[in-house]
Parts: C-alpha cells; structure tokens; sequence
DNA sequence: CCATTTATGGAATGTTCATTCCATAATTGC
DNA sequence: GCAATTATGGAATGAACATTCCATAAATGG
C-alpha cells in the first residue's frame, strides 16, 4: 500500500557501530554518520530518532553480542580456564580489526564521564554485569582450590577488572594483537 | 608605555586543565573554557592561540609535573619500592579530587586516536617515558632479586603499563580512592 | 493505471561553534 | 595630562552542526 522501506537496518547499525567505535559520539558528525551507513537524513530520523538515541541502540547491541560471547565461553569452561578463554577473546576483540580500536564501552565511559551522566551509568552498569560473571567463575575457582590461596574472590575481581581496563586502553595507545596475547598470558 | 597583561596566565592554565580534564577536549566549548579560564576571547587568542594550542600547552605541563613527581619518588626510593610508591601517587592522583577523574592523557589518548594522529602519538610517546622508568625500576628487582623469577622485564612492563591504563580508566568508571588503594596493594 | 500512502535524500533552518574585529580601557614616557 | 601603545571583552562573522521540511519516488489496492 505504500512505498517499501529500502534500507538496511543491520547493515547500516553495523556501519554506525564502527564510526562510533573509531571517533567516538562527539566527533562523529551527522554528515560522516549518514554517509558511513549510506542513507539520507530523512530515512535515518524516521528509522532512528536522532544521533543519541542511535548511539544508545548501537550500545546495546554491542552489549548483546558481547554477552553472547560469554554464554559461548561458560558453555565448555569454568573457572580459571572461562577467564583465561575470556582474556583471550577480549584480546582478539580489542586489536586492530579494521581499523576500529579499543572497546566500544570503555571509549565511551571516558567520554561520556561528566558530559551526559544518564549514559555514563548506564555503560558502567554493563561493566557491572562482567564483575559479578567474573566473581563466579573465581569462586568456581576458589571452591575446586585453583585460585591462589591468599586472593580473595573480591580482590581477584578488582584485579581482573582494572587489567580488563587496561587491555581495552592499550590496545587504543597502538598495543599490537601479538604484544596484547602477551600480556593476557601472565 | 603600553597597558599591561592582566591576565593570570597559570591560573588560566589550571583552569583549562581541570576542564579539558573533566570533559575532554572536543566536548569543551570555547565559551565555557572563556568562563572557566575568567578571560575575553581577545585576552585568549593574544596568550595562547588557539584551542588546540592551549590544549597542547596543558597537556605539556600536565606530563611535566608528571615527571617531576617521579623524579621525587626516585629520589628516595629504588626497584620495587620505586613502582609501588608510584602506583599509590597515582591512585591519589587518578581519584575523585574536586570533579577532576581519571587520567588527563589516557583520556586524550582514547579521544585524540583516529581524530588527531600528531597529537595521539605525542600522547602515546609520553607514555613510553613511564614505560622506560619502569623498566630502569624493574631491572634494579631483577638485579637484587626481588622480581618473582619467571617474570621478565619486559613482561614486567608490559603489565604494570596495562594495570596502570586499567586504574586510570576505572577511576572514571567510578572507582573510589578507598577501592583503588585495594587494587594497588595486589 | 490511478489514488493513496509512506520512504527517500537533498535543500532549508536555526543554533552553536571557533575565531576575528573593534571600540574602549589602562598603562607609560614625555 | 597628553600621545602612543597594547590589553581587553563583547559584538560580529562565517562555517559546521543536528534536525526538519518537502518535492519526489516507489510501492499497493482498487
């Protein structure tokens, strides 16, 4: 009855997710945004809303996709082995794929500290999420004595989290993918 | 023979430094960076510029009262003692002390990548400063012995670089000065 | 194949940005 | 206290920004 809707909605996130990935929210102008997923503005504001509200939907659907890719990890480990597994796919996520570096989140914390606080909690609470995932797999680990004797669960997620922190940062200071598989293995 | 300079140029300086600090470079406004710094436009582009100009201006005293700081742990301390003492200056640093969070150059290093290349690799060549004095502190562990032996130097860096991106990042995240204590005494 | 409906992309809008301009203020040598 | 000089802050400028408007395109039911 009416004309068809022609974009590509997946197509055009994916396109969105990776300039935001790269330049972050602020410098990512409308202009470069409409050109980078191939669309005009009257399409984009129909489909999207405006620039934070697709910003927000390219968050969460980061957000999704990474806590598939736990579900896969915690399908066939526990323990020290998840975490390990999980380093390691942290390491290949965070390298230079295509230009695009560092982590979507801890890019988007940095910036968006002070300047839109709704957002700024909204991404720590996904951190949140990774904490407590992290402190079960230490307590598997505490309760089958793998864990080093003199860590408690809660300090080895304060470690692990600050060290997650780290990898999404140096991988953003030019850390290649070889020196950063170094670095998860200590 | 001619009016004077009114304006108090380190106390605009530190202004600008707590505002880019807080909120980035890109995020800052000229006119809330006039406000901030209590200058007219006229004053500001006679004393220092431009807006990118001033910014390269803070971040050269940022790092080098960074530097200065080091050389004051340094003088008193060696090897181990050196990095711990270090990694406690930086958590005072890092934390929650009026509005100012996290890292001035991590944060720039996350915002400048793939926006303004000369200025990410003056940032990141900062950093590669720390990496050589921590490497000079490592070497003195190895040498007395007190460097747990299957760690290299190298390796040794390369971690402590990592955790300390981490801090600096978690800080932002909202890590409190109690928490961040915890995570360096690890 | 026409009437209706909705998607589309480029042109128009109004705001905010960094920077420049300028009338005025503040100083000093004479 | 006047001439000369430079600092100052607010008004003016033009570019870039996010968003809205709109003539046109593309579809379907009748």
């Amino acid at each position: 009855m009416a004309r068809p809707v022609q974009i590509d909605r997946s197509k055009a996130l994916r396109a969105a997710r990776d300039i935001f990935w790269r330049q972050g929210f602020t410098t990512t102008s409308m202009s470069q945004l409409l050109k980078a997923m191939d669309i005009g503005s009257g399409s984009f504001y129909a489909a999207f809303g405006s620039k934070p509200e697709l910003f927000a939907h390219v968050i969460e659907k980061y957000q999704n996709w990474s806590a598939a890719q736990w579900e896969r990890i915690r399908a066939s480990r526990k323990g020290l082995d998840a975490i390990s597994e999980f380093l390691n796919s942290t390491v290949v996520d965070v390298s230079d794929k295509n230009r695009r570096k560092g982590c979507l989140l801890v890019n988007s914390i940095l910036e968006m500290e002070g300047v839109d606080t709704a957002l700024h909690q909204q991404l720590v609470g996904k951190f949140n999420g990774l904490e407590q995932r992290l402190s079960v797999c230490l307590q598997e680990a505490k309760d089958s004595g793998t864990l080093r004797e003199d860590l408690s669960v809660a300090e080895g997620v304060g470690y692990l989290m600050t060290y997650i922190y780290g990898l999404r940062v140096a991988s953003r200071a030019g850390l290649s993918r070889a020196e950063a598989r170094q670095r998860v293995q200590l």
